[in-house]
DNA sequence: ATCCTCCCCTAC
DNA sequence: TAAGGTAGGGGAGGAT
């Protein structure tokens, strides 16, 4: 579990307790670097000074013409006795790194506007009860344990806040604090909170468990994608697992990739019910039992509130699935039959009448036919001594990363699923490891569930829908193989609605089409499945029936999309409120664009509105209800980030809907369209970057910034660099004639390239590199033929491609390899001029990333011609390594 | 044909 | 009480 602290570079993978560790160890630098001590004279809290994303806020001023800048919702997240940290992070973010006080936006902006210095009482007054997160202070000395939770994070002793601030009051401000927190508790409970409410969003999402499952999805595409991008990966770890499997000593019959269909051994890797397993850790005594992971906690009877009319409302939901399927199969309404889940819920007073939804249950409680989505009420009249347990997204969060990082130990051609599932391409591995597949998910499966505590499912095939259809079968807690023998007969009997991305829609038309089975469907031809599900999906169910599935796995993935939507809660009494609201959201929204760093083009506002003959009070308490619901969207002619612009662009596009602010019921808003801020959409072949050097060097300007103050990399004139003539011309590989013997040498405008140091840049790159003498220790390599690359901090001297920063240089090849063009003769040319630059700067151990870097990819594409480029650019290094060092680079094949 | 917008569907 | 989010793929139908 080293990886937890070396892969943690600052690469917007925030919602993570890694992450917090680099950031407080960054602000503790600071912090005895003297930065906090001009802070204690801070005139925003009485002793108490401001960072804002690490940076120190000295004044009101300066934080509004930060806050200005960055954009965004500033909360304080981390408080000591001597400093607050404010990030511009989304709150739930925040919240979700096991922190400590969230200071709500208006609280921080009211002031800001109203030109007020900011004090700590302000703040105890301004809170409320209901929305007060977690305290978790740290005090130096005196060890006053207010906090149970997340010791493990905050390795802070704590203390006790309150006591200390009325110390410094006088008795009658501490009256008026209880009065007026009294009065807001008061408050609290007569009236439900609503989005209205400025702390709603936060409090919200911080307990929507839609959200996080979606955002800690999102969090591990990325993670998936960094791993990929950032390391020089060496597989340390194969060794051990291959020891243990040697040590399993099973006689079974051994599985090999021969087994499978295309030679190739696709594993899907899923938790077994997995907020239900991470939640029985701390709860052994609940093992073995119906349990359930929801917010209710089953069983009260609540009073009934006026104006709910479930039936009405229950049988509108149901009209209207009966008239989806009528439409989808042709059949007459009355002839339609269907379930649903709000079946067996009885009215809100009952002992049936939970709408709180099940997000997770036991094997158990399944096996009495509850299951995941359904609502408490039906399920407790199932199983009346059906358990419940709160959520706790902290842990999933910790789960799911241990999850994670051991798969990444033995391979990265890992496609993430969602936060507890993936499919993970073993060929390679275990052709590597030359160990049988049952042995490896024998011996992966123990490892995963010894580390925490949780138990998994794993199913293995040629492709990803064999894999994923093979751990159905395996759970819970086990493991499948569905080997090309089987194939055929098992893909026969599988129910047509077990397929991925066949849902309720799609299997009730089937079924009225005369299918149930794979089988079944296997007769029907591929022109009537195209004529009744439309062109693609109509293809691939014809594949997926007969255990085809063409679609490789998807290592890399770009986001297309930054949305947020509350359908929550949502009770406006007039246009001003929501209007407030719609700004609200902008924030989240932009908040979120920051923290990919994309700006999007198009905006498309949603709305749920009541439907006409819903009930106004709805079934589910805060709930939408029936509702009608309307997507408007506006393209902007340049994307934008700006919560300014997204904010007057929803708020017109709604206006013009002229609905009655009464009825709304959930509003979201999304951008599409994007575009990166960092990379100028670089899609086309590397020249383009000669054409466009103004581009190049805006992108100069704007890391300037982050360099230290002693770089001089604008201003001096590099060195001209003799390019060394290898000793050996490479041979002429097919089209491709080497570059170097028409141009000796670089391109012209390479020479600008500066020998400038970057070293801060540099250095966090560097960070979490694993030693390579222990890699080819393991390996059993010979030493004295190459050059084991170890960084050293005076090797790092080039900054980088055409005066682009480092970074910049892999995300120019990744477009180059993306570009889906023929690699053209002067982009190998500077490739090879730049890596052979490397050598001779001595800069080898990025040479060696991104060579690893530029290896991987051309794999991944598999195209002859690559592969020749490939063979070309490495020779070229290799033979500027022997000019320079009269060695090779060792290359990891 | 190809694009765009608005929807629907699916997945977790 | 309850916390019904979010991203991606694709189809229908109109505009070009």
């Amino acid at each position: 579990m080293h990886r937890r602290d070396e892969k943690f570079p600052d690469n917007g993978f925030e919602a993570w307790g890694g992450y917090m560790q680099a950031k407080k160890a960054k602000l503790e630098e600071q912090f005895s670097a003297g930065i906090g001590k001009e802070c204690k004279q801070s005139n925003l809290f009485n002793g108490i000074s401001i960072y804002v994303n690490g940076f120190t806020i000295p004044s009101a001023d300066e934080l509004k013409e930060l806050m200005a800048k960055y954009g965004g919702v500033y909360h304080v997240y981390q408080r000591s006795e001597d400093f607050i940290i404010a990030s511009n992070l989304p709150d739930t973010k925040v919240k979700n790194m096991s922190l400590t006080k969230v200071v709500k936006p208006q609280w921080i902006t009211d002031s800001i506007n109203a030109q007020r210095v900011l004090d700590y009482k302000e703040y105890l007054l301004y809170r409320n009860s209901k929305s007060q997160a977690r305290l978790n202070f740290k005090q130096i000395g005196n060890v006053d344990v207010l906090t149970k939770s997340k010791e493990k994070f905050d390795p802070y002793p704590i203390v006790h806040v309150e006591n200390k601030i009325s110390e410094t009051t006088n008795d009658q401000e501490c009256s008026n604090n209880k009065n007026i927190s009294s009065e807001i508790h008061k408050k609290n409970e007569d009236i439900a909170k609503t989005a209205v409410d400025p702390n709603f969003i936060s409090e919200f999402y911080n307990n929507s468990r839609l959200h996080h499952i979606s955002q800690l999805g999102a969090c591990f595409k990325q993670y998936v994608n960094d791993l990929r991008d950032n390391s020089n990966f060496s597989f340390i770890t194969r060794s051990n697992i291959k020891k243990t499997i040697l040590s399993l000593n099973n006689f079974s019959n051994k599985l090999t990739k021969t087994d499978f269909h295309n030679g190739k051994i696709i594993m899907h890797i899923d938790m077994d019910c997995f907020f239900v397993s991470v939640g029985l850790r701390k709860r052994p005594e609940l093992r073995g039992k119906p349990v359930a992971v929801t917010h209710s906690k089953g069983g009260q009877r609540q009073s009934k509130r006026s104006g709910v009319d479930r039936i009405t409302e229950f049988n509108l939901y149901k009209q209207k699935q009966v008239k989806k399927v009528s439409k989808a199969a042709g059949i007459p309404e009355e002839d339609i039959e269907i379930e649903t889940r709000v079946d067996s819920i009885s009215e809100e007073d009952s002992q049936f009448g939970s709408m709180s939804e099940i997000a997770s249950c036991s094997y158990e409680a399944r096996a009495k036919g509850i299951s995941n989505g359904m609502f408490m009420g039906a399920a407790l009249r199932l199983c009346p001594d059906l358990q419940t347990i709160p959520y706790d997204f902290e842990e999933y969060k910790e789960v799911a990363y241990t999850l994670y990082n051991t798969i990444a130990q033995y391979t990265l051609d890992i496609e993430a699923v969602s936060c507890d599932e993936m499919y993970v391409d073993c060929t390679e591995l275990l052709d590597d490891l030359n160990v049988s597949v049952n042995d490896f998910a024998t011996a992966l499966r123990e490892e995963i569930k010894s580390k925490t505590g949780c138990p998994c499912s794993t199913g293995f095939g040629g492709n990803r829908l064999q894999a994923r259809l093979a751990t159905k079968q395996a759970k819970p807690d086990g493991q499948f193989f569905l080997t090309s023998d089987i194939v055929d007969s098992f893909i026969f009997s599988v129910n047509l609605k077990d397929l991925p991305g066949v849902g309720r829609q799609t299997s009730h038309k089937l079924e009225s089409l005369g299918h149930q089975t794979c089988g079944s469907l296997q007769s029907v031809s591929r022109n009537f499945l195209q004529k009744h599900l439309g062109n693609k999906t109509g293809l691939q169910l014809y594949d997926q029936c007969r255990g085809h599935d063409p679609n490789p796995l998807v290592y890399q993935t770009v986001r297309k999309s930054v949305s947020a939507e509350v359908n929550y809660g949502i009770r406006f009494e007039n246009n001003v409120q929501c209007e407030d609201f719609l700004r609200q959201l902008s924030i989240e929204v932009q908040s979120r664009m920051q923290q990919f760093k994309v700006m999007g083009k198009c905006i498309t506002l949603k709305l749920m509105i009541r439907a006409e003959n819903a009930p106004v009070e709805t079934a589910k308490f805060m709930g939408h209800g029936f509702c009608d619901v309307i997507n408007k969207s506006t393209t902007l002619p340049t994307a934008t980030n700006d919560v300014t612009t997204i904010t007057k662009e929803v708020i017109s596009i709604c206006r013009k809907q002229n609905i009655d602010p009464k009825e709304m019921r959930g509003i979201g808003i999304q951008l599409t369209k994007l575009e990166s801020i960092n990379t100028k959409p670089v899609k086309r072949s590397i020249d383009k970057f000669f054409i466009n050097k103004t581009s190049v060097k805006t992108e100069k300007t704007k890391l300037d910034f982050q360099k230290p103050e002693n770089d001089t990399s604008v201003l001096t004139t590099p060195k001209k660099q003799n390019i060394i003539s290898p000793k050996k011309q490479s041979p002429i590989i097919g089209k491709i004639k080497s570059p170097i013997l028409k141009t000796k040498g670089r391109p012209p405008k390479s020479t600008k390239v500066p020998a400038s140091t970057s070293q801060n840049l540099i250095n966090k790159f560097l960070q979490g590199q694993p030693l390579f003498d222990e890699v080819s220790a393991n390996k059993g390599i010979k030493r004295e033929e190459y050059v084991i690359v170890k960084p050293k901090q005076e090797e790092i001297k080039q900054e980088g491609l055409l005066g682009l920063p480092w970074d910049k240089v892999r995300e120019l090849l990744r477009a180059w390899f993306d570009s889906g063009q023929m690699p053209k003769l002067c982009d190998i040319n500077l490739i090879s001029a730049y890596m052979r630059e490397m050598v001779i700067n001595k800069n080898i151990h990025k040479l060696y990333i991104l060579v690893n870097f530029m290896r991987r990819r051309i794999k991944e594409i598999n195209d002859d011609i690559w592969y020749e480029v490939q063979e070309h650019v490495i020779e070229e290094v290799q033979n500027a390594m022997i000019a320079v060092y009269g060695k090779k680079l060792w290359i990891n094949d």
